[in-house]
DNA sequence: GCGTCCAGGTCTACC
DNA sequence: GGTAGACCTGGACGC
């Protein structure tokens, strides 16, 4: 099948780095996201409000100037165009305002490379609801069975657009399911009937997910509105606090816990208290300075 | 090849 | 409010 072929331009924000935002986590890898870690490019299949699928890649330019080229089966009028550019600008954070995080970080050198390195940003799904799905994924497994449940749920409940490629299913096509079918297809085990619950509620419009990023609620609020959603405990909370932006609560997981110990404790086990001891002068920017913290290796190393 | 452990936790029952 | 135990999957590991 021919396919058109679309090239788009962004500008970026003076303080932002694409590769460091792509390589600050591991949800790059999670489908329908895929990287080239050679080329330097995040390549993403979507499916647009006009019905039309996609595929983007993006890559950084010189200046502050993003690439992004799309590919698509059908001709892209101006509003399916403006759309994939508002799921970039979410997806890469380029609306997230950082400024004053970085002028609070003025009085940390240790922490100055993320200013010079244009660091701090990390990416997000261009939805609440796969950003929930996938963290509800994340929880009490491997990395790898993460990686592996969101790749089922797009190849079995997605829209195809290529053999490999599909788009991450909607609510309404994730309701329409069946635990059964989520267990033993899509094989997230006892996390099935929860992400079933909560792609119903979204689809009945019993729950409006998208507002949490405009919500006017305190940190602490909003926190135990997200974990009215069943499956989402206290760390799954934070971490969808932190991609929307929000940076009040540290996320703690297994993975941070023995980093943390690695990096500051002499590979001894250090209690969440102490963690929370360490990062407690960051105040509301302490779970991205701990997460800089973590990855900084990953990324002075690019 | 087989059994066990545990990983980027959460829920429920019980005290 | 704190805690124990159950819960899916799948890779790593020891035997």
């Amino acid at each position: 099948m021919k396919h058109l072929n679309r090239s788009i331009q962004l500008q970026v924000p003076r303080d932002f780095d694409f590769w460091s935002t792509v390589w600050s986590s591991g949800w790059c890898g999670l489908a329908p996201f895929s990287f080239d870690e050679e080329r330097r490019t995040l390549s993403r299949v979507h499916g647009l409000t006009s019905g039309k699928t996609v595929e983007m890649t993006m890559m950084a330019r010189r200046g502050r100037v993003l690439a992004l080229e799309v590919e698509s089966r059908e001709e892209l009028g101006k509003a399916d165009v403006e759309e994939i550019e508002g799921v970039v600008r979410t997806c890469l954070r380029l609306d997230e305002d950082l400024s004053s995080f970085f002028e609070f970080l003025e009085g940390y050198p240790d922490f100055a490379w993320v200013r010079e390195m244009g660091a701090g940003r990390s990416i997000r799904s261009p939805t609440v609801f796969e950003d929930v799905v996938k963290t509800i994924c994340s929880t009490n497994c491997s990395w790898a069975l993460t990686k592996a449940v969101s790749g089922r749920l797009c190849r079995i409940l997605g829209e195809p657009y290529s053999e490999d490629l599909c788009t991450f299913p909607t609510p309404h096509r994730m309701a329409s399911t069946t635990e059964e079918f989520m267990r033993k297809e899509v094989k997230a085990g006892y996390r099935s009937p929860y992400i079933i619950e909560f792609a119903r509620k979204l689809a009945a419009g019993g729950l409006d997910v998208e507002a949490w990023r405009t919500s006017s609620l305190d940190s602490a609020s909003l926190k135990r509105e997200i974990m009215r959603v069943r499956g989402v405990g206290d760390y799954a909370a934070d971490h969808i606090l932190k991609l929307l932006g929000r940076y009040d609560f540290l996320a703690l997981d297994s993975w941070l816990r023995r980093r943390f110990s690695q990096i500051h404790g002499n590979g001894e086990t250090t209690s969440d208290r102490e963690i929370e001891e360490y990062y407690a002068p960051f105040g509301r920017w302490k779970g991205l300075v701990l997460w800089l913290d973590m990855v900084k290796e990953r990324l002075i190393n690019l």
